[in-house]
DNA sequence: GTCTATACACTGATAGAC
DNA sequence: GTCTATCAGTGTATAGAC
C-alpha cells in the first residue's frame, strides 16, 4: 500500500537523521536506524538501496535547512543592513534551537568529504547561484558611503554573525565544559541571553558612532 | 632497543593524529595507521592494546595544543583587554595555521562522546581550575567602570573571540563552496586578511567611542 | 620489538519465502 | 512490502615464531 509505504520511508528517515546527525557516517549502523525505525535491516535496504544512498539523503535534507535563510539574507533588498541583522540572527537562532545537530553534523562530514558539496549543488543548482553576494556587497558599501556603517564586506560580515550564532551550538560541549563547570541549566541561560548579545555586538562593531 | 622504540612510538602517533584527525575514530582504520607508520597491525596493537587507547592519546594531544592559549588569556594580568584581544587572535590564528585539523578534530568527538572531556579532566587535573574566569571578568568589569570598554562578560566575549577565529577554519568547506565558488586561493586571501578583521571588529564592538 | 597468520565479531548487503 | 536467514567482506585483536 502506498499509505503504509510512505508511513514506512518517513519512519526510516527520521531514523536515519537521528542516527547519522549522532554518530556520522561511519559510527552511524544500519542496524540501529532500523530498530529506531521499528523494521529490520533488509526494509531498510529494499527504499535505499545503500547506506551512502541513505546518508545522502538525510545530508540534503539537513543541508537545506539551514541554506534558505542565508539567501533571505542576503538578497532581501527592503530592509538596512541594522535590520537584516536582528532578523536573521532572530530567525536563525530560533532554527538553531530547532535543529541543534545539523550545524555539526553537516560541518563534520563536508570536512570528511567535500564532494558531497558539489554532489549537492549539481543536483539542485537552484542553489547554486553566481554572485551572490553581489546585491549584498553593493547596501554595505552604499550605507558605509553615507557614513551609517563603516566599510566591510559581505562575506566577513556574514562568516562572523553565521559563526557568532552557530559556534556557541557546535562547540558546546568545550565551550560549557571549561567556561561553565559543564552546568547544563547556566549554558542554557548563557545561549538564550546570547541571541540579544549578539545582534548588539555586531551592530556596535559596524556602527559608525 | 629504547632508541628504536622511542623511534616507532612517534611513528605510530604521528600516523595516528594525521588518520583520526581527517577521519575521526569511527572512520579511522587501525590498518590505515600501521601503513602509513610503516609497521603492521600487530605492532601498533603492541604499544598501544586498543584503537581506544590510541585515539585517547591523540586525542589528549591534540586537545593540550588549544587550551594554554586561552589560559594564558584569562589569566594573564599585565595587558590591558585591547591588547589581550589583539594579542590572542595574533598567537590563536597562527596557531590555527599550524593545526587546522585539531579545531574540527576536537569539536566533532565531543560532540559525539562529551565523557571524553570528563575524562580529560580526570587526567589532568592541572587543567582544572574553577573560577577560571574571575580574574578577567574583574578586569572587564574595572575597564567599562572607567569608560574604556562597554560592559561584557568574559564568557561571550571569549567565546566570540575564539569563535571568529575557528569558524572560518572549521566551517571552511561550506564558506569556502557557497561564498567563494569553491576558489580556494581566494579563500586562503580571506583566511590571512581576517586576522586583521577579527582584531579590529572585536575592538570597535567593545569600545566606548 | 617485530613479524606472519589467524581468530572472532560485526557490518552492509542480498536471496528467497510469504 | 516485509520478513528470516545468510553470505561475503572487513575490522579489531591476539597467538606464536623469530
Amino acid at each position: 500500500m502506498i499509505e503504509q509505504a510512505k508511513d514506512t520511508e518517513t519512519k526510516i528517515l527520521d531514523a536515519a537523521k537521528e542516527v547519522f546527525q549522532h554518530k556520522g557516517l561511519t559510527g552511524a549502523r544500519m542496524q540501529e536506524i532500523a530498530d529506531k525505525a521499528g523494521i529490520n535491516k533488509a526494509l531498510l535496504h529494499y527504499y535505499y538501496r545503500t547506506k551512502d544512498k541513505l546518508f545522502e539523503k538525510v545530508f540534503e535534507l539537513a543541508f537545506s535547512v539551514f541554506i534558505p535563510k542565508v539567501r533571505e539574507m542576503v538578497l532581501s533588498s527592503d530592509k538596512k543592513v541594522f535590520e537584516k541583522v536582528e532578523f536573521f540572527v532572530e530567525s536563525y537562532i530560533n532554527l538553531l534551537y530547532k535543529h541543534p545537530f545539523i550545524p555539526g553534523f553537516v560541518i563534520n562530514e563536508l570536512n570528511r568529504n567535500p564532494q558531497i558539496l558539489v554532489n549537492f549543488f549539481e543536483k539542485n543548482i537552484q542553489f547554486k547561484e553566481l554572485n551572490l553576494f553581489d546585491n549584498f556587497d553593493a547596501q554595505l558599501k552604499s550605507e558605509a558611503e553615507n557614513g551609517i556603517i563603516r566599510p566591510i564586506d559581505s562575506r566577513n560580515l556574514m562568516t562572523t554573525v553565521i559563526g557568532m550564532c552557530i559556534f556557541p551550538i557546535v562547540a558546546r560541549p568545550i565551550i560549557q565544559g571549561i567556561m561553565f563547570n559543564n552546568d547544563k541549566k547556566a549554558y542554557e541561560v548563557f545561549l538564550s541571553e546570547r541571541k540579544k548579545f549578539i545582534t548588539e555586538f555586531i551592530i556596535n562593531a559596524i556602527k559608525v558612532h
